[in-house]
DNA sequence: TTAGAACTGTTACTCGACATAACAAACACG
DNA sequence: CGTGTTTGTTATGTCGAGTAACAGTTCTAA
């Protein structure tokens, strides 16, 4: 960030002054300003002089904020990561945990319900880099995927611990899983770490995930626009129920519909 | 495309001219030189400029060949279409007509292939629309998704014909698909017409390709770069495997393995 | 209270890329 | 061989990113 406040000590005892609060605003009012314009026009990208222009700047001004596009976009990934990990969890917890399948489904659509608000942000952190846009150094590159896989492990844990997971209809076929989940000290900081897991539950847990981000990437991007809408509802709620099925988890109790937006 | 060389008649009796097949293979190499700069960068964008200068020429040289950035970036998209589709066709056709599991897996098994290959085509025509990019009107959006669909269909009523497609462990729920598929003439030119099929096909194809699209389009953005790759084939392979038992199909005979790239 | 520093905005400017205009050379074809 | 078409060039306009220099405002401390 540019031209940021210095911090006093580790922790600010004091309480953001007036300055850094109407700072603070100003960078929020930038990332709004953004984050509408990309939705006003379907992709992940914006122009500063848009930005200023509906702000009632002038352009250079936001290079007080932000030294750069770059840095800017960065801000909105980083964003991005965690408004979707919230939206996830938040709905995961409205489930109880003793029933598994249903706390799936709460993600599985709530994954969903994202990514057709916002398929841009989606995009932006689950598509492809955006053109002209390189990650910081050791940057949140796939942070949102490590995260997501981190969210589903910890479901599945818990469906574990609960005694409630059957066994998966996959099999790790070639041991590949297996010695990968033996050694998994090896690949810190990912979804590999953590409480282990059986090898066909990782398996089931990358299986469902795949399942569902294909079919939400599928609709937020438009190319199911030719089926009409209940028709997608009713696709997605059996296509997630099924991999739950498979996936070894229980089915779920109480399966709150996905409102329309 | 600008320029043109008019067409004599319907059909094009003269072999092409000299200056016809000179000005084609400038064409063409724009387009290779404009994909080379995709894969380097690992995005969708490009300069005219580069290209201009990679071919030894001046840029505004490209716009006798292409009005605009928009004209070249849907020759582009188009290519992409075909490709996908001649892979994903040539692929499955390899497989005998009677052994539609084995279809279905080398269909899924060179869609993933493809995308690993050209990660930024499979962006261009399965990704949220590129920045900048206006599709022509009725252009080809989400053209792909409906002609995968409408491959996936076909390899479906085959095994229908054949007898050997089992009931699918998906239903329709709420007989939403049921409705859609009895008023199909309401929606021309998508997967929903053609040959029919029973509900619960049409939803395990749905249900077919998200779950290909999710693991392959996850990859492919290199959102499962922290997999070791031995590991990312298995974990594909079995799910294909699943999703094509769930969706009815039978055993696979021969499955093709994929090889590293 | 007030001087100085820090902050936040402005205008003026450079640079690079898209795109068009005007022009020149090469080519096809009567 | 001469004329019109094609394909390239250079020169130019426009627009957005980003920088520089400067001005007004606000915070802070003597």
């Amino acid at each position: 960030m540019v031209g940021q406040i210095p911090q006093p000590g580790r922790e600010p005892e004091r309480p953001p002054s007036r300055r850094e609060r109407a700072r603070a605003a100003t960078i929020e009012e930038i990332k709004q300003t953004a984050m509408g314009l990309m939705r006003e026009q379907g992709t992940t990208d914006f122009r500063f002089s848009d930005i200023a222009r509906l702000m009632g700047m002038t352009a250079p001004a936001l290079y007080r904020y932000f030294a750069d596009r770059d840095e800017l976009l960065t801000a909105l990934i980083v964003d991005a990561y965690d408004d979707l990990g919230d939206a996830v969890a938040e709905a995961r917890d409205q489930i109880p945990v003793d029933d598994p399948g249903g706390r799936f489904a709460a993600v599985a659509q709530s994954y969903r319900r994202w990514a057709r608000e916002e398929p841009q942000r989606f995009a932006l952190i689950l598509g492809l880099p955006v053109p002209g846009y390189h990650a910081p150094e050791e940057g949140p590159t796939s942070e949102a995927a490590k995260r997501a896989m981190a969210q589903l492990k910890s479901l599945f844990y818990e469906a574990i611990q609960a005694g409630v997971l059957r066994r998966p209809m996959l099999t790790d076929d070639d041991g590949s899983i297996t010695r990968m989940l033996a050694e998994h000290h090896k690949v810190k900081d990912t979804p590999i770490d953590g409480p282990p897991v059986p090898p066909e539950t990782f398996q089931a847990m990358l299986h469902c995930w795949a399942s569902m981000h294909g079919f939400t990437s599928l609709e937020a991007y438009g190319h199911l626009d030719w089926l009409p809408d209940e028709v997608r509802d009713a696709v997605f709620e059996s296509s997630i129920r099924l991999v739950a099925r498979v996936a070894g988890l229980p089915e779920p109790g109480g399966l709150p519909r996905l409102s329309d937006d």
